[in-house]
Formats: structure tokens, sequence, C-alpha cells
DNA sequence: GCAAAATTGTACCAGTTGTTACATTAAGGG
DNA sequence: CCCTTAATGTAACAACTGGTACAATTTTGC
């Protein structure tokens, strides 16, 4: 093995476009989910960057085109960490609940995707509407839920017409929000919710919340 | 009765400085909502005004200063939307699904500041947290929270220790991401929930699954 | 009425920022 | 080994944008 070959055996010295974008992409995420898509300067995502201004402009043409290259890599990274869950075999309520968990860290661990995301709702997703790359990428959690719902309705363990695409509205909403609205959530209410303590107990809460909805009604007593 | 007496009875003919702030800030929170801290030019501003440039900077001093203005006023007017609410003397739980329709319903109707918050929270809440006005402003709706708890918790109709930061939190995330991700919700998952249907089932749902929540644990079975 | 203060109009500037022209070096094909 | 193409460095521009100097006008206190 040659030193070289650590280097992951592509091209052989200097110059290695892909690298190049994957480096700029990768600033450009954080840059543009730390100060927003007219606050992102070109320049400080260059600085940031091994490379420089000019190759920004050579590979993603101008701001827009860099944001939706930016929008999509961030949207990969976090699909490709949701296909890391594996409900396996596990009954519907404890894998909807495992779900709920998962979404709910996951979420708290991606800020950066999760700013990325309420820039784009700022801007009315027109980046993310106009991204095929995006919607082709169908979430999988529908997937997940579609297929936990129809097994917890079988069992009866779920009470009938469960809608997965509603479902999953809910537990991101929860899970978004605790990230999303975080700075002025705790400048008005304080910190207390986002201590690992606060965390923990918020995700109890809404793993319990989301179980308890699924449960089948209580037939009013006669 | 004097056509001068039409306009007010402020001042008696020509500048009226009151008048051009609101008109000011009015645009402010407009242009601000709609294209975020920095997409925001104060040139537009001052064009969808009545007024001129140079009188912005006379009344708010830089940008800043009006954006903080701006993000006072458009908390204000929500908050004396939320004081309409009157809950009575409702029992507690129809007080309650009262209270979460009406949240959801006000957060829908005000797109311009669930807007501003996520401006907002972009920006790490810098603003709001400068802003003493604001803070002194403690919501409402947490009081009005507090008290149904209470009563809730007396009849035996809510299970104890409940937390009404905690349930605000959830009542506000919900209503929340129901304004702030509609575009990138809506462009993944289509239209439909987002219809007059859509948000009247959506509502229903948010209602009924607080409801459930708040209910005593069922005793498990022996 | 008059002077001081408050309000407004006009024009302009200085710094920033997205973007590009031009030149240069490296890589691959034959 | 040469030539075409891909990749990169340097430097600068043109438009935009937040902010202001200066002067004019209106209102108010006395």
């Amino acid at each position: 093995m040659t030193s070289e070959a650590a280097e992951g055996a592509r091209r052989r010295w200097k110059q290695n476009p892909e690298a190049v974008q994957e480096d700029i992409l990768r600033v450009a995420v954080a840059v543009f989910s730390e100060s927003g898509l007219s606050g992102a300067r070109i320049d400080e995502i260059a600085a940031r960057t091994q490379t420089s201004k000019r190759m920004i402009y050579y590979y993603f043409g101008d701001k827009m085109g860099l944001y939706m290259r930016a929008l999509e890599a961030a949207y990969a990274k976090v699909r490709a960490g949701e296909d890391q869950l594996d409900l396996g075999t596990l009954p519907p309520d404890e894998a909807l609940a495992r779900l709920v968990a998962f979404t709910f860290d996951h979420h708290r661990s991606n800020p950066d995707f999760i700013r990325m995301v309420m820039i784009e709702n700022i801007h009315n997703a027109e980046t993310l509407a106009a991204s095929e790359v995006i919607r082709n990428m169908n979430v999988s959690a529908i997937e997940k839920l579609r297929d936990i719902c129809r097994r917890g309705e079988a069992e009866g363990l779920f009470r009938q017409g469960l809608d997965p695409v509603a479902l999953h509205w809910q537990i991101s909403a929860l899970s978004f929000f605790n990230v999303s609205n975080r700075p002025t959530f705790s400048a008005l209410f304080g910190e207390g919710f986002f201590s690992e303590e606060g965390q923990k107990a918020l995700r109890r809460q809404i793993v319990d919340s989301l179980l308890a909805e699924v449960r089948p009604r209580d037939t009013p007593r006669p």
C-alpha cells in the first residue's frame, strides 16, 4: 500500500474536482444555515473553503445554483441518516415509539438541516420545488410509517383509518419545532426545556402523546 | 362636525409623526416577513410607504432599529388578538379544546407574525432577547393555560402534575409548524393538508390529541 | 410674530457583494 | 511530445444598498 492510496485511490496527485465540490458544499450548508440565503456571503463561503471564490462559480454557476446544491446535500445527508433506522420486526406500538424517538433525536442532532428547511420555508420552498433531486428523494419515514400503521391496524393495536402522512406531519411538527424555535422559546420561557433532562422528558411526552393518538378510541360507556 | 374632525382629532393639518411611524412599521413587518432580515431592502420598505427613506432613519436610526420595532409591533398585534379570547367559565376540557382551536386558527391568520418569529429563530433570537418590550409581554396564553390546568386537576378531569408551559409548547409546536412549514411540506406531500377541509381535520386531530394527553392515564388492569 | 425645535426633501457617498474577463497551469489523448 | 480541455489564480468591475450631509419647511413655545 503506497502512501497515495490513503487518499482514496482517486486522482494521483493534485487537482481533485470532486473533493473540491464536496468541500464547497460542506461549507455552503454551514454558512447558508447560519446566515440565511441573502445573509450568506459568497466571500465567506470561499474563505472557509480550501479553494477560492473562483471555483464556486466554476462549479455552481451562481449563488442560487450553489444554494440549491447545498439544500440537496443537506437533504441527502439526513436521508442517509434516516436509512440507518431499522425497525426490524418490532411490534407496531414499539416500532412507532422508536420511530418517534428516533426522529426527535435525529432532528436534534442535525440543526443545520433544520435551519436549511427554515430558510427554504421563508422563501416559499421555491428552490425545493425546483429541485427534482429532492422531490425524487421521497421521504423514507413515510414508508416506514405506512407499514407500521398497516400492521397496527391489522393486529387491533391501532384504531382504523390512520393517515400515515398526518401522523408524519405530527411527528415532524414536534421534532422540528423543538429545534427550529428553540431560540425564541428559550428566550421567552427559559432554557429548562433544552437541558438534557428537559429534552428527555419532552421526548417521552411526545412519544406517549403519539401512542395515545393511535390507540383505539375508548368506546363510550352506555 | 367639521371635515377635519374626521381624521381622528390628532394634529390639525399636515405632519402626523405617529401615523408616519405606524405606516413605516406596517410596511416593515410586511417586507421583513417576506424577505428576511438581510433580504429586506430599506429602499423597498420606503417605496411601499407613503413617506421616504429619510424618515425611516429619522425615526428608527438604522435597519436593526427598524427591525426590532417591527418585531415588537408584530408581537404586540398578535398579543392583542389573543386577549380577545375569553374562556369565561367553561369547563376545563372545553376551555382547553377552545384554546387549542383558537391558537391554531390565530396562527393561521397571522402568517406575518409566524414568519417574523421564523426569521428571529434563524438569527438566534438575538433581537428578541434584546427587546425588553417583548420580554415584558409575557404571553397571556400561559396564564390562561395555568388556570385551565388547575381547574382540570381539581375537578379530576385532568391528570395531576401537568406542566402548563409544556402544554403550551406542544400547542405552539403544532399550530406554528402548520404555518411555518407549509411551503416545504406541501411541496413534498401535496396541498391536501392545507385545503379548508384538510385544515379542519387537522385542527380536530390536534384538539383530540391534546385532550387525550391531559386525561388521566388509564389505570393498568390487574 | 419669532426663534428654536421638530419634521421632511434631495442628492449623494462609500462600502459591500455577486459576478466575470484574462491569464496560467495541470491532465489526458494520440 | 504536442495539443486540446479541464481546472485554478489574479484582479477587477458594476450594481446595489445602507447610511448621511445639507438644506428647506413646518410646528411650537414664548
